[in-house]
DNA sequence: TTAATCTTGATAATATTTCTAGTGATTGTA
DNA sequence: TACAATCACTAGAAATATTATCAAGATTAA
C-alpha cells in the first residue's frame, strides 16, 4: 500500500469537504487553489470520488462538490482502496482484489502467509479510521481554528 | 508499501539461499529454473543484494551465491527496505528515506499522522521477522521436506 | 586452457503516474 | 433567451518506474 499523488489529493480533497460538511458545496477551484492541486487532475479525482458514490456534485452557476454520506460513515480504508486499488502489499493475499501470483503453489508460499499479516495491519487500521477522526484531527492540529476553509491541510 | 516483482523475486531467491545456508553456494541457474524468475533480471536483482551486504558470491566453475550472514540476522524489513525503498505508505513518515510532501504544512498535516499509524504497523511486522523464520514457514508449509533444493516457495 | 560462472553497463519494452487540453452538458440568473 | 460559471467526459502528452534482455568481460576451478 503506497500513496500516490492522486490518492494523498483524494484525502486532501475530501477532508476540505468533511471540514464543510453540513454547509453548501465545495468548488473544485476553491479546493484546488487552497491545497495547491492542479485543478483539472483534482477534476478527474473528484470524479472518480462521485463514480465510488463518495461525493456527490452540482452543476451550474453555485455547483460543487459536496460529501455524499456523513463524514463518520466514510472510512479511510474504502478511499484508499478506490483511488489506489488493494490495500495489501500483493494483491495474492488480497480480500477484494485478489489476484494469483507468479509463485508455484500460493497454499505453500511463505512469503503469502508474512503478507498476509503485513495486510491485515493496515487493514485494521484503515477501516477503523472515519473521515470524520480524520477532520478531528486536522482541527486539533490547529490551536485556533479560523474560516475552516482556510484550513491548511 | 506495496511489494513488486522484483521484491517478490528477490525474497524468493533468498529463502532458497536461506534453506540452502550453510552448505553450498546455490547457483543463479538453479534458483532461475526452480522459481521461474527470469535469468537475466535474476541476476540484477541477486547483484543488488550483494551490494546491500545481504548475499556474497563466488566466481568461476563452481560459483554461485549464498547468505552473507545467518539467515537470523536477516529481517525481512531490510531487504525490502533495500529492494523497494520506504516502508511507509507515504515517504514524509519515513524515518529513514524521509523526503518532504507537497502538503503546506507537515506538523499540522492530519493525513501524515495517520500514515505514521500505518507505517508503525508495517515496520513493526517486518521488522521482527527474520529470514529465518521465513523459511522455517515454508518448511512447515511442506509435510514432507525432501531435497531443500526442491522446495517450491 | 577451458568451460562455467558471476560482473557490468547499456538499453528495450511495457506499465503506471501525473498532468494538460478540448469539447460538451447543465444550471442559475439577468 | 442568452450568458457565464461550473461540472462531465475523453483523449492523450510527459515523466517515471517496472520488468526484462543483451553483450562483452572478468574470475575461477579443474
Amino acid at each position: 500500500m503506497k500513496l500516490s499523488l492522486r490518492g494523498e489529493y483524494a484525502l486532501r480533497a475530501l477532508i476540505v469537504l468533511g471540514l464543510n460538511y453540513g454547509r453548501s458545496v465545495v468548488q473544485i477551484q476553491t479546493i484546488s487553489r487552497q491545497q495547491n492541486i492542479p485543478k483539472r487532475f483534482l477534476e478527474q479525482i473528484l470524479h472518480d470520488l462521485k463514480s465510488a458514490g463518495i461525493v456527490e456534485s452540482r452543476r451550474g452557476v453555485a455547483g460543487g462538490y459536496r460529501l455524499h454520506a456523513p463524514p463518520e460513515r466514510i472510512t479511510l480504508a474504502a478511499v484508499i482502496r478506490h483511488i489506489e486499488g488493494p490495500l495489501a502489499p500483493v494483491s495474492c493475499v488480497s480480500e477484494r482484489f485478489y489476484e494469483p501470483c507468479t509463485c508455484p503453489d500460493e497454499a505453500k508460499c511463505g512469503i503469502r502467509s508474512v503478507m498476509k499479516e503485513v495486510r491485515d495491519a493496515i487493514v485494521k487500521i484503515l477501516e477503523g479510521f472515519t473521515l470524520a477522526q480524520l477532520c478531528e484531527r486536522v482541527r486539533q492540529l490547529h490551536a485556533e481554528p479560523g474560516n475552516p476553509l482556510d484550513y491548511i491541510i
